[in-house]
DNA sequence: TAATTATATTAACACTGTTAATTATATTGT
DNA sequence: ACAATATAATTAACAGTGTTAATATAATTA
């Protein structure tokens, strides 16, 4: 009964963590059945005791990764001033955190999902975690004059497509070559944006 | 000599039609090397004598398809006045067709390439690809003196970016769900773009 | 025509996700 | 405590994947 649920969400930790960490480490590509029931100190199968299918399994980390992601945020925008020049250091870290582990940003946006059964919330989870994480900053920009709400609707949404684009780009075609070269396009693109 | 290079190119376009076929129909999920050769008359191992694997082959049909989306995005763009507002007609007509195939636009966008030896050029296609779609109106938006140099770059960039990144949450993460809000939410975004 | 070269095919390997059958473990009733 | 039952973990198997080596077939040359 209750001890069952507390064993069952145990032995799901078990694989969530195991999943974890090769997505961190190897990435999406290091992910198999027979790679995370190892880690996890189990045979491949039992896997399909806990969940009914591996994409089940890995999109349970993204919760996880997204606060781990709000974390590094947080700790980069210590000192930067509310308002728009907050919204882009914390788009900046963002996409920062996802150069440094590619595999999550695969999960959150590349990985293909067949049949959304069950993971809808978790498809909004990452849809709307952007906007999220700027969510004080626009209303303090509303709150200021500085925007209307519907052009901080805009704003949002172009920063919600610009900042996956620009990724794309950079991680999965290796355009701009260099970390610099991105860096300082992405400055430019998001100066853009927030500027009108 | 050269009869040998010329049958080396028919075995090769053998199993390149076969290989868009199979991309626009199914996509990239149904492509592998016993489907791709079986569609072109050959066994799978043939197919290791004229391309090194099996992703220099899908990568062989980026020029075509790009040569077809050019076609669909001039047919729709006909009556549309030069300069800004075909800009704007030329995107959604490109974002059109990779919606229209989206085993096309996973192939150009989030196909995975682990060396690039050999495929920069490719890239470098399909990179630039809206860009040269635009190219002549931006010259002419700068002759107008609609836009500096530098303005216009950044305008560039921004549709380079945000369009992909539209499509990415469009067609990976069904949002937003219908093709009716794509086209609103996509037509707002441009328009702010291009206003400014 | 015979020997040689080039090309195509099959067999095999090491993987993948998933399911069914089997074994081991834990829980229950007596 | 022991036997019967239910639960959970394992192995075996299936149908795939890309790729390579060995083999068979076709074409070319002497």
């Amino acid at each position: 009964m209750d001890n069952k649920a507390i064993q069952e969400q145990r032995m799901r930790e078990y694989f969530i963590q195991a999943t974890r960490e090769i997505l961190k480490g190897e990435g999406l590509r290091g992910i198999s059945v027979r790679n995370i029931a190892s880690k996890a100190g189990y045979s491949y199968a039992t896997l399909y005791n806990y969940f009914k299918d591996v994409k089940e399994l890995i999109f349970e980390c993204v919760q996880d990764f997204q606060d781990e992601c709000e974390e590094m945020v947080q700790s980069e925008i210590q000192n930067t001033p509310q308002g728009l020049e907050r919204i882009k250091a914390i788009t900046m870290a963002y996409m920062k955190y996802f150069i440094q582990y590619q595999g999550i940003f695969e999960l959150f946006f590349l990985e293909g999902v067949v049949d959304m059964s069950g993971k809808k919330p978790t498809i909004e989870l990452i849809v709307t975690f952007l906007d999220r994480l700027c969510e004080s900053d626009w209303e303090y920009c509303i709150s200021q004059n500085q925007l209307t709400k519907e052009q901080a609707e805009i704003h949002k949404a172009e920063l919600r497509y610009v900042a996956p684009g620009l990724l794309l780009f950079y991680l999965n075609r290796k355009h701009p070559e260099s970390y610099n070269e991105f860096k300082a396009l992405s400055e430019r693109q998001l100066n853009f944006i927030l500027k009108n």
